[in-house]
DNA sequence: TAGACGTAGA
DNA sequence: TCTACGTCTA
């Protein structure tokens, strides 16, 4: 998002609420909460440091979410996207997943949207903010190293089942 | 374009004038002018028969442009891409390329878009109703087969040179 | 499920 | 130049 004022790219995005829907990722893009058209993980130079401020689970890794304010994301890279026909290798602490763990360190605030299926058509949510509390290696099903971010969302945000009861 | 009139796929786009430029592909989408978000040929199933309906010259394979009521637009596969990294191969007249031989033998009129690079930034423009006049076999620089659509401009319509100095 | 003249940022 | 949790149609 270069186009944005660079100190106005992390945290919440102003005209945008929790449960708000879009069908596209170049919405979101356009409204200023994801600056990748393809990649889930964006980040920005910010005092110097690569740190990330917004990523989208649209499901194509093996993510988990354990209860409705936790979400474990899967790094990129060694090819762990589902129905992938490259080799398989460890993931690097590289790109994103550097941008995760720096920040972790500074308990820096990221956007989350989730990919929902089945509500007739499927739509990318915004859930509100979270933190990054830990970060752990996995092993892939090909035994390949792969990071997983334990992702814990900040408290005092209004919850997401709510916000999407209004729909 | 599965949402639009099937009878209504083909020829010109109401309220789509020549010369109108568009900053991305989806645009093209949206206003029914191609349907397809990469491919560089469109096509429907008209009277049972698959027929090109439109084309995007992106300059990304080697088109060439003889005059301005003409253009050789190359067919697709067989890594014919600029930069592709994949083992070349002969293109094959399926899809895309046998439609575009099914216009040819219908006479069907064609639209024709075409990415305008160095006005400042990269536009898609609309260059108004081509008929494929024929196909030629030309070899690529590996010397695989690679077809050439040679279109023809329909008379009659304003030339995309004046619409632009409308700019 | 695979193919395709995409798109923005590192 | 390359990477990337895209997107539509066949």
């Amino acid at each position: 998002l270069k186009w944005m004022d660079p100190e106005k790219i992390a945290g919440s995005v102003c005209g945008v609420q929790i449960g708000d829907k879009f069908k596209f990722r170049s919405q979101l893009m356009m409204v200023g909460l994801h600056s990748q058209p393809h990649s889930g993980i964006d980040y920005a130079n910010i005092e110097g440091q690569n740190v990330a401020i917004s990523v989208v689970d649209a499901r194509r890794y093996s993510n988990e979410s354990g209860s409705s304010d936790t979400l474990i994301y899967s790094g990129h890279g060694g090819s762990g996207l589902y129905g992938s026909n490259v080799p398989p290798e460890d993931q690097k602490l590289i790109r994103g997943n550097m941008a995760m763990k720096n920040s972790m360190d500074k308990k820096f605030p990221v956007r989350v949207m989730r990919k929902v299926v089945g509500f007739g058509k499927d739509v990318y949510v915004y859930d509100g903010l979270y933190i990054v509390e830990k970060c752990t290696q996995g092993k892939s099903e090909e035994g390949k190293i792969v990071f997983k971010f334990h992702l814990k969302r900040l408290p005092g945000q209004p919850s997401l089942h709510s916000m999407m009861m209004k729909w």
